[in-house]
DNA sequence: TAGGCCATCTGGTCCT
DNA sequence: AGGACCAGATGGCCTA
């Protein structure tokens, strides 16, 4: 009979089922365990059984193979059962920690997921696409820190799409944009945010103004405030991309461009939401820099809100 | 159906 | 010796 080392699998939940069972198919696959002796009994007795019986009869074989590389070559060294038991186990369990550390490297990327733009919970980016899209993203805040100054909207999504396969280009495109104009245009409709941080102020009901029937709305401009970032730490949001198909984006240049919208006066939202930011901070957490950043947005505000060039 | 992405297994290497 | 890390191999799932 065949017992399987449960333990190890309930221990290391894979996040589907099938995945489970194939794993479970692996290892019954891994771990054959000789006719009539329970693999449960393998495991358990193979790490004591390896180091009591195999040191006699591993001495022995290793010597015996010793000697035969010695006058043959290459002859593979034949292990004792103990032996093999116990390197089937080793295995077992090194697999078992291969599991759980790529879980860990799974669970860092999620993260990561959450805190760089065009974070959907169900249209997940890739890994691959993931880290280059927090490079670029990294890289495109340092700009801005290092040089004062706010890109202007293309740049930036350039910046940010800088070798990116094509659907994640065209991913961000779409996000952009229901930025620009998917909150007035679409009533009842769940928004989303470039930056998590929106929910946290929509949430709150903060930045309402009067063209959007009481909806908060993300400023055209918004794009470029990436220190949203900066003031909330959970973003536990959803996207639209959640809640159903997007128009296709519109391309250009190789990259893409955005839908040219009618003008919105955002600005009274935007600067409310930027007082908020600040004010709900402590004097503790405020960073000089971040508010010296601050406010430089609000002198260039009004060259972003314009209308974005095609 | 091909290709992309992913989870897992596996053996090798390095480090403690 | 044993664990962490890595890269290659393999096979499943999904989508265009």
């Amino acid at each position: 009979m065949l017992t399987l080392p449960f333990d190890e699998l309930s221990s290391n939940q894979t996040s589907s089922p099938i995945r489970t069972s194939w794993a479970t198919n692996q290892i019954i696959k891994s771990v054959k365990p000789e006719p009539g002796r329970a693999l449960q009994d393998t495991l358990k007795s193979g790490r004591e059984d390896g180091e009591r019986h195999g040191t006699e009869e591993e001495e022995q074989e290793e010597e015996e193979a010793g000697g035969d590389l010695r006058r043959r070559g290459s002859r593979k060294k034949k292990l004792s059962q103990a032996r093999q038991d116990r390197v089937r186990l080793r295995r077992i369990e090194a697999n078992a920690r291969e599991r759980n550390r790529m879980h860990g490297l799974n669970n860092a990327l999620d993260s990561l997921r959450k805190v760089v733009p065009c974070y959907s919970k169900t249209q997940k980016l890739s890994k691959i696409e993931t880290l280059r899209l927090a490079k670029n993203y990294i890289w495109a805040l340092g700009e801005i820190l290092s040089t004062g100054k706010r890109p202007d909207l293309l740049t930036f999504a350039q910046t940010l799409c800088k070798g990116l396969s094509q659907p994640t280009t065209n991913l961000m495109a779409s996000y952009l944009q229901l930025n620009t104009h998917s909150f007035i245009s679409e009533s009842g409709g769940e928004s989303f945010s470039l930056y998590p941080a929106y929910h946290h102020y929509r949430a709150e009901g903060v930045g309402a103004s009067s063209a959007d029937n009481g909806r908060p709305l993300r400023p055209f401009s918004s794009f470029c405030g990436p220190y949203d970032a900066l003031y909330d730490l959970s973003p536990d949001c959803s996207s639209p991309l959640d809640a159903g198909p997007l128009s296709p984006p519109i391309n250009f240049n190789g990259i893409f461009s955005l839908k040219h919208e009618e003008p919105v006066d955002y600005r009274s939202c935007h600067y409310g939401l930027r007082y908020r930011s600040i004010s709900q901070s402590s004097s503790a957490d405020i960073n000089p820099y971040d508010i010296h950043l601050c406010g430089q947005f609000y002198q260039v505000q009004e060259d972003l809100n314009k209308p974005f060039p095609n």
